[in-house]
RNA sequence: GCCCGGAUGGCGAAACCGGUAGACGCGGGGGCCUUAAAAGCCCCUGUCCGCAAGGACAUGCGGGUUCGAGUCCCGCUCCGGGCACCA
């Protein structure tokens, strides 16, 4: 009784309305296993998959970041990323674009390896079997790939080329072998570059990095900085992402002051960003591992500066980097502070970087504070420079006085006294310049990428040293530097490569002129395979170049790339360098690669990151084989924000399937006689524009809920659907549940794909609603709704407002004011 | 410390430009069908008070602007991510 039964419908005229008059036992649900199978081979067969890339006008490039296959199989997150890719190139096409959608495998690297050697077997043989194994999960999931073009970097017909861009690079003067510092990673046996380190720490292995003295080969990745950072601004990119490189990149302004030494000729070079406070400099300190430390220490420091230096090269990195208590040493000297005139001492302290700047800076105690612990500990001038709303030139210093506004002045800064923070900058700046003791200069916190690795899973870098013509790159006629079968692949802690082990290998004849020659035996760092991968995928089959210029002018740059964030500063800032670095060189008419970034979230389960310790990594092939893919990558789609990611619920699926196999019972009962109902055309167009506004921003949570509710509105008709009604639903799923979709669209009598069908056409006419309802509040507190024709204005609405007595008992005396927004609320001021 | 995100029912989440908070889905409750179960279908489901009609309270916390704030402003807290002895 009452309102639970008000609403409720017949259970018969329920059944009728989607079984179509059928046996009311009949099942609704569909069988995945056979329809996708059914349709994946269809579109292998008959090429579905497959653009033109000779002939495209209308082009797309959708990429999507390709794994690295690892024996474990297909990961949620692959999927995950996959299908959002997937779904973008899928509309593009029904949109009209000829739409090339690539995939690959990122086959070589030290992942690969260290499985081979954990479970004893050897990569070349091991890598086919897991790409195998990928490309069979890959096909059941239904994605829009053109698998001609499939790459594999640990190919030759790959890897060659990734040489041949190392040679380019060197070619243009950005590759060079230095010895330096660098980090080792004493777990894998190699060098890593700093981007591969986290907080001191191999980002692979966890294992605790070390620094080592060793050749390397570099590229010029910090001669980009300015403009990799300066084109960050016009990238339609996720800001996310955006945010880490500008924070990686790290530019900061500031000016390089000389240091004249004391009764020497020498001259100590500092970087600051607070030229303003160099009044307050009342000493210099240098890198432990600064040249001019050993130079300037006098002999009554002399032992103490060595001990010094003994003691900072022993540190490993995380301690030598870390926040500790303050520790230097003297050396003894002095140099002139250019702008107070005095003779301030130089010191040496380890909290001062060698890699940072010059390696040198003069302390200002009274406003850093570390300086400002270095004073205290080693009684060492401290002088304000800077003062606040509510200090004096005389207020002592309890601490570094740090940050500043429009109001903090400089004081004890001679001529200088009162300017503000800013115009001190500025103002200081230029005397320093005019004068000759300093330059305006940009930092870059950003180094130069180490591309060495003293590992076998990787292309050989293609270099011969030579004793009499030195360094010589390989001609290019000469790639690939086959990377030899060894069975010793295994790395030690010598710092040298497995492949200098096989001098039947690297004893080669020296390309230029004939004598016996050594080759590199260093590999190059896998992220140099993915730097450029994008630009092989068009020419794949093409063993001639490269990347066919043709082919490459069609399609890049890259119009929609979908990837995780996890590779904001690794291999996304890679690919831009080698881009520039190719455009620079003449080979391409681009400098950025990706036209469009979307950095997509992270699946969570159980509110935790998936591990194998937890025991909560899902199996794509279990749920894939319970559900089928189309529930599946619709459920993925579904459980959150895409850009956000989510919480993965098994239970969640059922929705997903439910809504599918409802999709799929309208489809086969409808109704082809008689006219679609205006009511429900209205909801269907309304669905049109969500869908597609939903789409190009990636919120497909939302666009599937807009499905469903107009699932829903069909199965509340009461009636059979008319084909009129989910024809273009099926075009609108399609996207999601591929599968499915063509299916469905067979059965409704169509010949050729839906994904060649075209996208349903929203007509404004159509959805325009004839009655809308208005929220009435009063005084801001919603009291009741009214429901009037769309065209009616404030007048009429008040009226049907007023004559609602459960509204009209609040309004009490004279409305002081009427708020009327058309279309959605009145608001009755008393 | 600096820079990006974020916080909404039992749960995942919606909400255009400041205008009906909680769409959609899961879970839960009740019902139909069935010998029974499963499946399917129908209804209900933010919290509190109330027999009901209805009312009050609700978007991390504290203020503010506004006829009206999840949304804007000021000040915090917590969570996720990036950078960090970076001068």
């Amino acid at each position: 009784p009452g309102a639970h039964t008000k609403k409720k419908q017949p259970a018969e005229r329920r059944t009728i309305a989607y079984l179509g008059g059928m046996d009311t036992t009949e099942p609704v649900a569909y069988d995945p296993t056979a329809v996708e199978a059914k349709w994946q081979r269809a579109w292998a067969e008959q090429g579905t998959n497959q653009v033109d890339l000779d002939g495209a006008t209308r082009p797309f490039y959708s990429l999507m970041m390709f794994p690295y296959p690892s024996a474990e199989g297909l990961h949620v997150g692959n999927l995950f990323a996959f299908t959002g890719s997937d779904i973008s190139a899928r509309h593009h096409r029904m949109l009209g674009y000829n739409v090339f959608q690539p995939l690959g495998y990122d086959a070589f690297g030290i992942h690969s390896e260290n499985y081979a050697l954990k479970v004893g077997a050897h990569p070349m043989e091991m890598t086919p079997k897991n790409v195998a194994n990928f490309q069979r999960q890959l096909e059941r999931a239904g994605l829009m790939v053109d698998w001609r073009q499939k790459v594999d970097t640990s190919q030759k017909d790959y890897y060659r080329w990734t040489q041949w861009v190392f040679l380019q690079l060197h070619k243009q003067g950005l590759a060079y072998k230095k010895a330096a510092a660098v980090n080792w990673c004493p777990n894998d046996k190699t060098v890593l570059a700093n981007e591969q380190v986290e907080g001191g720490f191999c980002e692979r292995c966890g294992a605790a990095v070390e620094q080592r003295f060793l050749e390397q080969w570099f590229f010029r990745i910090g001669d980009y900085a300015e403009r990799l950072l300066h084109n960050l601004d016009t990238l339609d990119w996720s800001e996310v992402t955006r945010s880490a490189q500008r924070n990686w990149i790290g530019r900061s302004e500031g000016a390089e002051v000389a240091f004249k030494v004391t009764e020497s000729d020498d001259v100590v070079r500092v970087f600051t960003t607070r030229p303003d406070t160099i009044f307050g400099a009342t000493y210099l300190v240098l890198a432990p591992e600064h040249p001019l430390a050993s130079t300037l220490t006098t002999d009554g420091q002399r032992d103490a500066v060595l001990a010094y230096q003994d003691q900072t090269t022993r540190q490993d990195i995380i301690t030598r980097k870390s926040v500790r208590e303050k520790t230097g040493v003297s050396t003894g000297s002095f140099a002139r502070n250019p702008a107070t005139g005095e003779d301030i001492p130089v010191w040496i302290a380890d909290y001062v970087l060698m890699e940072y700047g010059t390696g040198a800076i003069m302390a200002v105690p009274g406003h850093d504070e570390r300086d400002f612990e270095f004073a205290q500990k080693f009684a060492l001038p401290i002088v304000r420079v800077v003062c606040g709303p509510d200090e004096t030139a005389e207020t002592p210093l309890t601490e570094a006085l740090t940050g500043h506004t429009s109001d903090h002045k400089l004081v004890n800064s001679g001529r200088f006294d009162q300017l503000s923070v800013a115009e001190g900058k500025a103002i200081m700046t230029q005397w320093l310049e005019d004068n000759g003791y300093a330059a305006a200069v940009v930092n870059f916190r950003l180094h130069d990428w180490c591309v060495s690795r003293q590992r076998y899973w990787g292309p050989p870098i293609p270099i011969v040293y030579c004793d009499a013509c030195g360094t010589v790159p390989v001609p290019e006629a000469q790639l690939p530097v086959e990377l030899p079968h060894i069975v010793d692949f295994k790395p030690d802690d010598s710092g040298i490569s497995p492949l200098a082990r096989h001098e039947e290998w690297y004893n080669v004849p020296c390309p230029t002129c004939g004598a016996p020659a050594r080759r590199e035996t260093d590999v190059s760092d896998t992220f140099l395979d993915s730097a450029w991968y994008f630009l092989r995928y068009p020419s794949a089959r093409n063993d001639a170049v490269a990347f066919d210029a043709e082919r490459t002018t069609r399609w890049l740059p890259v119009n929609s790339y979908i990837g995780g964030n996890e590779h904001a500063v690794l291999h996304l800032l890679y690919s831009r360098f080698v881009t520039m670095a190719l455009f620079d060189g003449g080979h391409i008419s681009f400098d950025e690669p990706f036209t469009q970034f979307r950095a997509h979230g992270l699946i969570i389960r159980d509110g935790a990151k998936m591990s194998k310790t937890k025991g909560n990594v899902i199996n794509p092939d279990e749920y894939v084989a319970e559900w089928g893919a189309d529930s599946f990558r619709t459920y993925l789609m579904f459980l959150g924000p895409y850009q956000e990611g989510g919480d993965f619920r098994s239970q969640g699926i059922s929705g997903v399937r439910r809504f599918l196999d409802r999709l799929w019972g309208s489809v086969r009962d409808a109704q082809r006689g008689g006219a679609p109902d205006r009511d429900v055309m209205r909801k269907l167009h309304q669905v049109i524009r969500k869908v597609s506004d939903d789409l190009p921003t990636l919120a497909y949570n939302t666009a599937i809920a807009a499905m469903m509710e107009y699932m829903n509105t069909l199965r509340r008709a009461e009636r059979v659907a008319h084909v009129g009604e989910v024809e273009p639903l099926v075009q609108l799923v399609a996207p999601f549940a591929p599968h499915l979709a063509e299916e469905c669209w067979r059965v409704l009598g169509h010949t050729a794909s839906v994904f060649d069908s075209g996208w349903p056409a929203f007509d404004a006419s159509l959805a325009a609603e004839s009655e809308i309802e208005i929220a009435v509040q009063v005084n801001g507190k919603t009291r009741g709704r009214v429901h009037v024709p769309v065209e009616v204005g404030e007048a009429e609405v008040l009226k049907a407002a007023m004559a609602d007595a459960s509204i009209a008992k609040f309004v009490t005396g004279e409305p002081r004011k009427i708020i009327y927004v058309p279309g959605r609320l009145l608001n009755i001021v008393v």
